[in-house]
DNA sequence: ATGGAGTGGGACATAATTTGTCTATGGTGG
DNA sequence: CCACCATAGACAAATTATGTCCCACTCCAT
């Protein structure tokens, strides 16, 4: 049943659209009748003329009938409306979180696969195919690609084709190697992808905590002052978003900082950021690279985390996140999004 | 309460539509792949904008992918067309067609597939396949098979494949050669048939129209007479259906015998019966191997043809048919027998 | 090597459709 | 009777689909 709807939607991927589209017009039929167009156009938000097509394809299928009275539902619509009710819940379960989520969070886009990637690896994998899926569809021509560690990006890493290497692509870690297992460090991952992808990367290790001596000093290197000024310039950021305290430990910080984090009551981390529930900065890992207050001037950021577990994480995060913000998460996640 | 298609087909009448011809699109290209978009739109009968429009969706959704030499299905592609095979099957409502056939031509079971012969060469392929998994489906331990000529049947021995042989089989044509082009000729085909599926055939050449003291002498011979005793214990025919002025003039029959034809009113042809649309037997091309009561011995008789035009041949012979017949045929015969 | 027939992609004028907006006309209810 | 809300008609503007070229390129058979 799901797949039904699923092989459709591959071929006509506006099919849950229309569907409910036409359901919310019968739906409002049904609630305000004898209804007239312009009351029931203004109270849809679709313009006169638009409803008018739609409820003249609706007549002609016999779901409505229409009387200088205004319109009814007929027998049959009301019987079709009834049908649809329960298979409507089900279909667009997903797409209604989708938009839910993206006004509650304000940012750009949300995109939700099913499942919860606590339980199954399966979805952390699905996570990196709409992740794929999603950079092919943003990016045009050259672009600079920028981004973090994380197992999560890893299984992004994973799942990229030569396809999406078609256009013109440079990976850059966002930031200086911070402290995770070679795996899933920012410059493993980037290598990754750009191999994937038949394109290039830059490499960019820089010790984690550094005075600011040795920044400026650091800065000055002619190596990295141009990955830092490539990386500035990408068109592209791609980060996860971690628990705050796994990802402290993950990164066997001090045990000062870790009762930091937990006294101030982080809970997100991304960038090496970390924040607390109100999405205020409570801690950074001092490192070169991209800045939070960075993404603003990026056209494309992509935050992928999924699973029940990381909900408060990207909640939190959210709270500072720039407006462009694409979100891929699952379904985990988002249920819980919505519940709190 | 209805099924998810059948709310569809009340909503979404227009998407189904288009859905449906994505779908064939797609399937043209499984087929001919690799294909370029001219020789596909005239193929398909769409203008060459149209299609184009229709093929950069399809690349868009990553299912057909497109490179200087053509366009081919990706392996997305593939999965989603297996995938919509069925869907479509409902879509179009074939398998109430089928029984809806079934019962009206009295016969064992109908199987429809989608498509038109007369437009596609490729639904006759079609045809084939149907037909070869139906013969697996019906053989059983050894098995003689026994087949008539005709492009149709000449379709059919084209997409036989070893898997099918795996059982004991032995082919042999039914009657004697029917003077058509070596091409279609039972003979001809029964060897490709033992040749695709890794099994024995036997020849069977007798001249078309004999005198009753030469059918005497030549029955006696011990090689025809074998034949015809392996002919007469078949366990599975294989026959085509034609139209009978076609298949008059492709035997080059005399003009008597076409004029017979005509002021009979003959519109069906099989084994070298021809048959007026009552089903009564017109006229029949004297010679040896399997008549048309021994039919009525044989456990599976398996009758293929497809295609608009042959609605009425097919319809004229079902008269006669015996009842333990398989008819397989396509969408667009079966659409013009429900008609009449 | 060479010409021809195939390929995809670009371009563009034109046709067709969708859309926003306004008007005419006619019932309904106070 | 009048104000109000109803549908249907109309139509220009905007948008999209469509038909038709042409071009450069790649095979393949000669």
């Amino acid at each position: 049943m799901q797949s039904l709807i699923d092989i459709q939607k591959r071929l006509l991927p506006d099919l849950l659209q229309v569907l409910h589209k036409r359901y919310s017009i019968l739906r409002h039929i049904g609630f305000m009748q004898p209804v007239g167009r312009r009351s029931l156009a203004s109270n849809l938000g679709y313009t006169e003329r638009v409803l008018r097509s739609e409820v003249d394809f609706l007549k002609e299928q016999n779901l409505v009938s229409i009387n200088n009275i205004g319109m009814s539902l007929t027998s049959e619509g009301k019987n079709l409306l009834e049908d649809l009710e329960g298979l409507i819940r089900e279909l667009i379960g997903i797409d209604v979180m989708e938009l839910e989520l993206k006004h509650r969070l304000k940012i750009r886009k949300v995109i939700i696969v099913p499942g919860n990637s606590d339980e199954s690896l399966m979805v952390k994998e699905d996570l990196g195919k709409a992740c794929a899926f999603c950079m092919k569809k943003y990016l045009t021509g050259k672009n600079i690609i920028a981004v973090t560690g994380g197992s999560t990006m890893a299984a992004v890493a994973n799942v990229l084709t030569p396809e999406i290497g078609k256009k013109e692509l440079l990976f850059v870690p966002a930031r200086g190697g911070i402290g995770e297992d070679v795996q899933n460090q920012a410059n493993t991952i980037s290598s990754i992808m750009s191999k994937k992808t038949n394109s290039k990367h830059r490499v960019f290790y820089v010790p984690d905590q550094v005075s600011n001596e040795i920044y400026q000093s650091l800065i000055k290197e002619p190596e990295i002052h141009e990955v830092l000024n490539l990386i500035k310039s990408a068109s592209m950021v791609l980060h996860g978003i971690g628990d705050a305290i796994t990802m402290a430990e993950r990164r066997n910080s001090k045990p000062e900082i870790m009762q930091k984090l937990v006294t101030n009551g982080a809970v997100g981390e991304a960038f090496g950021y970390y924040f607390n529930e109100k999405g205020e900065i409570v801690h950074k890992v001092l490192t070169i690279g991209l800045q939070l207050e960075d993404l603003a001037q990026i056209p494309n950021v992509i935050a992928v985390a999924g699973g029940t577990s990381k909900a408060k994480a990207i909640k939190a995060y959210m709270k500072k996140a720039p407006a462009s913000t694409i979100l891929i998460t699952d379904e985990g996640a988002a249920r819980m999004l919505l519940k709190g």
